[in-house]
DNA sequence: TATGAATGAGGGTTCATTCAT
DNA sequence: GATGAATGAACCCTCATTCAT
């Protein structure tokens, strides 16, 4: 029943803040839950923030609810785009382990909002969609742990390891990033990926 | 503004489900802030759940608020006691990083629901509250991360390294057990610490 | 305000679903108003249901509310018209009062879900619209009270009833079909209004 | 999940308006529904009335839907018993089924409100609730199709007539009777009864 | 020590209607 | 003739907290 949220941008008359209001919604939505928390944050602040009214809203999504599950997909649509392309080239695998790791911290950095919203907010999403994005999160952790499983079967990464395990463990990370990352700090997004990636070559290599 | 909450037990003679007020309380409400969130758990919820009434909550402790902090007040205090000791023992440095690892795993698995409201709900305690959690908690990171340094001043673990990085690596993926660890699956919590910690060494280990 | 609703069809080179956009419009509120009651009913469903936008609702009705009067009106229109028919006839006027009483039942039931909006949603219209719809049920119901009070006249039926009183006596069963009677039950409308019309008669019948 | 909502009264130190307030909360919102209809008033409307807030009213009632419900099992216990009272008789059945009806139409009348909220808004209750309303209604229904059934046993009354047809037919006449009863009309609750009644037993009887 | 009725502010959501296109 | 985005007011309900008892 939710209502398609992405229509064509309005095209330039522009009247009002810019852009559309869908996209503007959705912007200041992930702003304020990243900040306040998705139960603390009011319908009525988002579209404060937005400069629309709450029929808006509810006339291009279904609920609240609607909205994060929205912020969620954007992001598990980009990085998992991104994952795929990197682990279907014909590199070394432990190239591509390395930069699918570099890359999802730096897409997580750039996008450290909805990372924050990623790991905090989850289990406010009714079930349902909990288990929709779920699924996909899933697909997303297999096509991982099939890179580290194909340098085990090679012989370059420590064999005893149990796959699953390192995946959560590397992820756990990754959305950690969000408590204490802050862009004003000494660390660039790439410096972040550069040694998490380091890391957790080092913890699977074969030595 | 806060009451004294461990008051001592009510002497055994004690109406009701067994434990003294004040723990039951604190009891439930870790449970049911684990499963359904904080804001999504009522304070009516809780005192049906302790088999009590709001006035006795509220006679005990300040607020719904209050009851939060007494539970990251328990974890923490746990945890520090524990890293404290281990990190004071004159083993070498390798070892004493491995144990409080390990320790660390263990001790998030067995309150794992202390975890899953630890990394989830932070933001939801009041402005003063929230730092003084954080303030304890950046002790603790600063003990486990001199260990690392000292590994690093040793010549156990690469200098290049940042400790302070390796440490918010590592306690990621321990915030994050409560998302995916479940005590009725195939995996103990030692065999987790175990391989959490060899995760951990691999990764800072000179090689 | 109300506009014309009863345009002529759109010649039968109609797109969509056959018959005319306002007859569309107002069957399918008829079956939502019957099924959910006016107020639970909303615009938007009623579009739906007709397969049409909000704006054509309202280039063909002046209101949500003028749709519930166009639905009194067609019922009010058609049993006016048949009680004319048979109270001008010549025969007794017993035979009469049992073909009235008969007949209403009869249309009542082949329009039940007008006669269930009919005694359910009199008091959602607005109050101008009200006192309409009563003043023509008032002269109906003046028709079917003279046929009663010229039984009486005639020694046919028992002089110290009240005619006022019968009709609203009669008029309650007939508007009360709406709440148990069912198409596909052991009973048909025409066995429905035999044994309806007999209890009329038999109750004011001089034996 | 609904509280019990008829506490002991105040006991006489009574603050406020007289009443304790559940009761106070009923009889407003029997007023209200009967006068606007139940989807037409709103829970402020109530409250205001009863001079309390809505935290009040959610205390006592667990929804709006239960103060519907609440209203209903009053009127229904009332006139189960005085049925069950009449029919446990022992004098003829015609008087017992003349008195039944009577007193149907007495109480009805002086119970005005919750006669017109009947007829009205019985579907706008909750499926379940509903549902139990239906099954105390077929319960009071039952025993009032038995006295007919009797009397068509003892040949008092027409053995053709469907019992379960002629009690829709009665009920149909006194639920309509919040449609046209005025308490400052020409007619007591009395007359109306003695003439319903003489009506009923009529339409019945073998002559 | 403990009760539980009552508050008051705010929660998410629905909806008939309008109007620029 | 017809669209559908947007409004703005009202809707039912929840909840942490207080306080007279």
């Amino acid at each position: 029943m939710a209502r398609n949220a992405t229509s064509g941008s309005s095209g330039g008359s522009g009247s009002g803040s810019g852009a559309a209001v869908p996209e503007r919604l959705l912007a200041e939505a992930t702003r304020l839950f990243a900040g306040r928390g998705y139960d603390r944050t009011s319908v009525q602040e988002i579209v404060e923030a937005a400069g629309v009214t709450k029929g808006a809203l509810y006339h291009y999504f279904g609920s609240k609810d609607d909205l994060l599950h929205e912020i969620y997909g954007r992001v598990l649509r980009l990085q998992t785009e991104r994952l795929d392309a990197i682990a279907a080239r014909t590199t070394d695998v432990r190239d591509r382990l390395a930069e699918a790791a570099a890359d999802v911290v730096v897409t997580s950095i750039e996008n450290l909002d909805d990372t924050k919203i990623f790991f905090r907010s989850m289990h406010q999403l009714s079930p349902e969609k909990q288990k929709a994005v779920r699924a996909e999160r899933r697909r997303y952790h297999e096509t991982f742990r099939s890179l580290i499983e194909e340098g085990q079967r090679d012989g370059h990464f420590r064999a005893h390891l149990r796959p699953d395990l390192v995946v959560d463990f590397f992820f756990g990370s990754v959305h950690h990033l969000g408590t204490w990352y802050h862009a004003d700090g000494p660390l660039s997004a790439e410096a972040v990926a550069a040694e998490f990636s380091d890391l957790l070559l080092a913890s699977v290599r074969q030595h």
